[in-house]
DNA sequence: AGTCACGCTGTGGTCTAACCACACTGTAAG
DNA sequence: CTTACAGTGTGGTTAGACCACAGCGTGACT
């Protein structure tokens, strides 16, 4: 006797069958960015099954960055396809340093290694600069008080990002990013640990200014090294602690 | 008047409470790799949700090689906490690789960046380049017919895993071996286009071996320049397009 | 006493049907 | 012409039911 059910979808499970689907009309350009999923309740139908497995599906695709989910009716509301590889990367990145299976000295080193490649690969014309200059007066702007550190940090992420997609690298953007994004708390919590925000502060808008000029002196190899030890230094004096030492 | 829902989440969707507790568990060391999530029915009683919304939450952390499901009883049942950071990875950059937001040539260029580094690093004495070696020895034992051609490249691709693990960052590793899975497919059908697989699978085994011996030799920087040609060497041959000519 | 069969139990997998909040749209009232 | 409001379609959530699966215990039979 086979299966009672009436679909079988050979040991695959259902939302499965839903993902191979919806990934194989992104492939075939049926679905491209900006366009719309059928409605849940629909593309159950069509599909055979229920809408529990459509919505696993889904589930799925947001939290990969692949699609955005929106309620109501107008523009923002159904499921519409997006890509925001940052976002799947970067929540994955953070649930295993959760487990403690990815140290975050690892981390700090793959970061340095993308962005010191990204330095000096960027092009000394690239757009994105020009960003990342309006970036440092803003960031010049914010109080050195301990109370703006977050502020700070958040425009400082912006600004390693802007670099990063100098370079011109769609992948190598998104991983920073990710990487970025997993240890943000932690690099939050590691402010506490500095002797003298404000003068730290200080220090980093200096060698962000270093780094900006060699990349638009097209000195790829001087920007490069400055990155890295920008990166090493910040971590150093904020004492990263290797998780194995909990 | 406040929602007419008991709980409120703030906002918050409801599986994203669940993922949000799970995800504190795993940072309190409260689970573990190796250990079991409560039953969906019990953790969907204890959080005061529904069975539905905690099977969303699963559905994400499967997704992101965080759990593994098992029907049944005994020990390869329920919900068991694992780490695969390289599934999550892989199918995340494989599905916006789908979007065709994350172009072919840029994965290539991050691959060959991440590899380079990973056989600078590679310490001379790591066990992995034991194992490495052995891979080699039955690569060459494949028959060099086209028909084995993804029998060689799934050697190939362990080959260059081990090499990556032999330079001892998890999160490079990681990164690795998804690149390498997300074009998977891609990378199976470029050898249509080799004008002899026989003769192209044994150049890559003496590079393969030239790039170990490098790195058994300690000369990182040779290691590094290998791996790099080695790489760029066969997409071109085999043909990537590069993005901008798109 | 040993062995085998079978039902019990608890797991995830799937489905149905219903209700909610939300945001736009059209229409009717002013 | 403007405004208020019911209608409609979207995702969000829930409850409850049933399924297949795998191990475990207990009973019957040898």
């Amino acid at each position: 006797m086979w299966s009672n059910h009436i679909n079988y979808h050979g040991g695959m499970r259902t939302h499965q069958l839903v993902l191979r689907w919806i990934e194989s009309q992104l492939s075939d350009g049926e679905l491209t960015v900006g366009g719309r999923l059928p409605a849940e309740r629909t593309l159950a139908e069509q599909l055979g099954v229920s809408r529990t497995s459509v919505r696993e599906a889904i589930r799925i695709l947001e939290a990969m960055g692949v699609v955005r989910a929106g309620v109501g009716s107008g523009p923002e509301a159904g499921t519409v396809v997006i890509s925001d590889p940052t976002a799947a990367l970067g929540s994955a990145l953070r649930l295993h340093v959760a487990t403690q299976h990815l140290p975050v000295a690892d981390i700090v080193e793959t970061r340095v290694l993308l962005e010191s490649w990204a330095a000096a690969r960027a092009r000394a014309d690239a757009p994105e600069l020009e960003e990342a200059a309006t970036l440092l007066d803003e960031m010049d702007a914010v109080g050195r008080g301990s109370q703006q550190a977050d502020r700070f940090l958040a425009l400082d992420v912006r600004f390693h990002l802007a670099l990063a997609d100098a370079a011109g690298n769609a992948v190598v953007s998104a991983m920073m990013g990710s990487l970025r994004e997993s240890i943000q708390g932690y690099a939050g919590k590691l402010t506490a640990n500095l002797p003298d925000w404000g003068a730290t502060a200080s220090r980093l808008q200096a060698e962000h200014r270093d780094i900006l000029a060699a990349i638009k002196m097209d000195d790829g190899a001087r920007a490069a090294r400055l990155v890295a030890a920008h990166i090493e230094g910040y971590y150093r004096e904020a004492g990263v602690r290797h998780p194995a030492t909990d």
